[in-house]
Order: C-alpha cells, then sequence, then structure tokens
DNA sequence: AACTATTCATAAAG
DNA sequence: TCTTTATGAATAGTT
C-alpha cells in the first residue's frame, strides 16, 4: 500500500528500515485499538525494535493481558527470584556468545582465514559466495558511481539539455560502468585503478568525478 | 476501508462484530508478522475475543517476549535493586548484543546485501577485501585438491617411485594447479568446469580424483 | 515530516 | 464462513 508493491522480506537500509517500522509500528497499534474497540476484545501488543526499545499497546493492562494470556495456557507466573533473574542473564548472555561464535568462524572465512577445516565442496560453495557478493558489490559501486557523476553533472551544467546527456562522452561512460561486470576479475590489489582518462577528470569546477 | 466509513466504537450487532473481529484480527497478526520481518523486530501479539478465545502471533515465542518485556519493565521502574551479579550479567549481554549486531551488519556487506549506507570507498575497500579473500579460498582449494591427488596417487601406486612423481602427468598437473590464480575469475557461476581431461579421472581404483 | 500514487484491508453484500 | 467488490486506509517512495 504504497508507491509500489514491495516483498516481505528484511530491508536492507537502515534508514528505510527505520522509518518503515516507525510508520508500521504505529499502524499496527493503531489496528490493534481499534480491534479492541470495535470488538470488545482484549489486545496486547509487545514490539521490540531491532534496537531493544520497547513498545507496547494494551487496551487493558499488559499485566492483565499477561496474567491471563499465561492463565489459559496454563503456565506459571514468571516471578522470578534474583537467582533465577541471574540464570536469565547467563543463558541470555550464553546464548548470545555462542551466535557470536558461530558468526565469528563464518566471518573469518569469507575473510579467507581459518579455511583448514573445509572440503574442497565447502571451499567450493564458499568461492561461489565471495564471486556473488564481489559482482553485487561491483555493481552497486557502478550504480553509485553513475548516480554521483550524474548529480555532478547536473550541478555543473544545470537540468537543461537533460534529455541529450547520453550524447556527453562523461555521461557516456557513466551509463557504460556496468558493462565490464563480466569481464575478468584482476587480482592484483597492488594493480593500478583503471581510469579512463579520456572520460574523467576534474570539472570546471574543480569537482573531481569518479571513475572505475 | 470497505464499503462505507465507519466510526470506531463497539459493534452493536453481534454477528457482524464476530465478523468484523474475525477479518481485523486476521489482519493485526498479519501486520505484526510482517513488521518483525521487515524491520528486524521481536513482536508479540496477545488478543482475546469477548467470548474469551485466545489468538496470539510472536515471530520468535510468546514465552521470551513477555520474559524481556518482564526484564525491561524491571529495568525501567527499578522496582527492585539488581544484585551486583545480575547487574554484570547484564552489561554482559548488553556487551555482547552489540557485538553481535556489528559483526551482522560486517557479515550482511561481505554476503553482497545491505551495501545502500556505503560509499564509494567503502565498496572498494569492500572489493579488495573480498578478491583477497577469494584469493586465498583458490590457494586452500588448490593445495586441498593437490594433498588428495597425491594421497590417491599413493593409494593407487604406493610410495615407490615417490621422488620421481613430478614426471607423472597426473601430478605434474596438481602442481601446477595454482598456476593460474593470477588468471581473470570467471563470474559467471554457470560456467563449465576446466576439466583436463588429460590429466584427470578415474583411477584404476575408481577413485575419482579432484580437479580445478 | 509532509505528500501522493498505489497497494492493501475490509465493510457490505451475496 | 467463503467470495466478491467498492471504497477508505495504510503506506512506499519521494521531496
Amino acid at each position: 500500500m504504497g508507491r509500489g508493491k514491495i516483498v516481505i522480506r528484511r530491508i536492507d537500509n537502515s534508514t528505510s528500515r527505520q522509518v518503515t517500522f516507525s510508520k508500521r509500528r504505529n499502524g499496527l497499534l493503531k489496528k490493534a485499538k481499534e480491534l479492541a474497540i470495535l470488538c470488545d476484545a482484549e489486545a496486547g501488543v509487545i514490539i521490540f525494535s531491532s534496537t531493544g526499545k520497547l513498545y507496547e499497546y494494551s487496551n487493558t493492562s499488559m499485566k492483565s493481558v499477561i496474567e491471563r494470556y499465561n492463565k489459559t495456557k496454563e503456565e506459571n507466573h514468571q516471578l522470578e527470584t534474583p537467582t533465577s533473574e541471574v540464570r536469565f542473564w547467563q543463558r541470555e548472555a550464553a546464548m548470545l556468545r555462542q551466535q557470536l561464535q558461530n558468526l565469528q568462524e563464518n566471518h573469518r572465512q569469507m575473510m579467507g582465514e581459518e579455511l583448514s577445516g573445509l572440503s574442497v565442496k565447502d571451499l567450493q560453495n564458499l568461492e561461489n559466495q565471495l564471486e556473488t557478493s564481489l559482482r553485487g558489490v561491483r555493481v552497486r559501486k557502478g550504480n553509485l558511481i553513475h548516480q554521483e557523476n550524474m548529480d555532478l553533472y547536473k550541478k555543473v551544467y544545470g537540468n537543461r539539455d537533460a534529455n541529450g546527456v547520453s550524447r556527453s562522452p562523461l555521461v557516456a561512460n557513466s551509463l557504460s560502468i556496468n558493462e565490464d561486470l563480466h569481464a575478468p576479475v584482476h587480482l592484483q590489489l597492488s594493480q593500478p585503478q583503471q581510469q579512463n582518462y579520456e572520460t574523467s577528470g576534474t570539472t570546471e569546477l574543480g569537482l573531481q568525478l569518479h571513475s572505475q
């Protein structure tokens, strides 16, 4: 229900994830309120943002909702003694530490380290993943450079002739940036950057344009 | 959002109240689910119908949500002064959670995801790192394949002539496996494997030898 | 934070 | 309860 359809999967961009969270959180709480009023129900909504902040709504009280929930579920109330509270946090820390270790091992392998435990098949999968990532990064870099060059172009020349810009060598280069995505990957880190001196450089305003 | 506008007040007609409850309940649970997925949040929804029936949703588990809720509330209200031991574990968990988040963000970027916040320079660094990793993985894979081929060779021909093996076409190929590490990286995942049919294949024992 | 083009949710009817 | 359909609400993308 917006400018375009979206698929329901984690939003990558952290800013828009935050914005969407704020909008949909309000929407959800409003809907819960309406449901409770319209249908004479008891409702409780608890939301933790990815940063751990708590948002809640209940038409009665969260205490009442949770107690009723526990009663219905025939479970015990969670009145923890200080000792059990210590245990809770210990479990929490242990779980987090485990997650961290798993991720760290994975991360080291993606960094090309600690490969000795891997089979040929594992290594092949890792190689494929790295190639996929590399392609993704290059596409993104290409798009970003193109976008920044377009922005600089507009700054320099304004928006007049906006439909004819593709005839400009500068923009023509920008538009073709993704062309060699399937070209060989040069592995030498020390290798000089491929510069196209004909089409990149400093503008009249002294702005440095990017090139690949 | 229907054939007409409605005011938010208790629906008198019991039948349509029930119908509305059913529709809006589903809508609310769906929205909660979407919010959790889209925004990487933890959400819990508890609804009791006017007849006392329980409906619930949580993307994690209601137990987890309620425990986290109680913990958060306890912290906020400072109902009881946590013992130093509890505080120790709370700090520990907070630190681990932070580390985990940092590493997760880094990891997603190495997977080629969540690149929208990165500058051209960041992307260049990431690209360099991925290329370095890729080289490391390929070296390791080459060494491993060579080692496995050597082991197979010994199995087939025994250790006699162990010093002269480098003259064997099979082993000569294994030893030269790392030669093309600086050759272009072919990015097409679907590309056929480079097979050297002269020097790899099935041995007399029916053992399949690896090749790059 | 506001705007608005779109998609989505759902009230009413069958 | 399901399906259909007209319409108001929510919200994705943009500024």
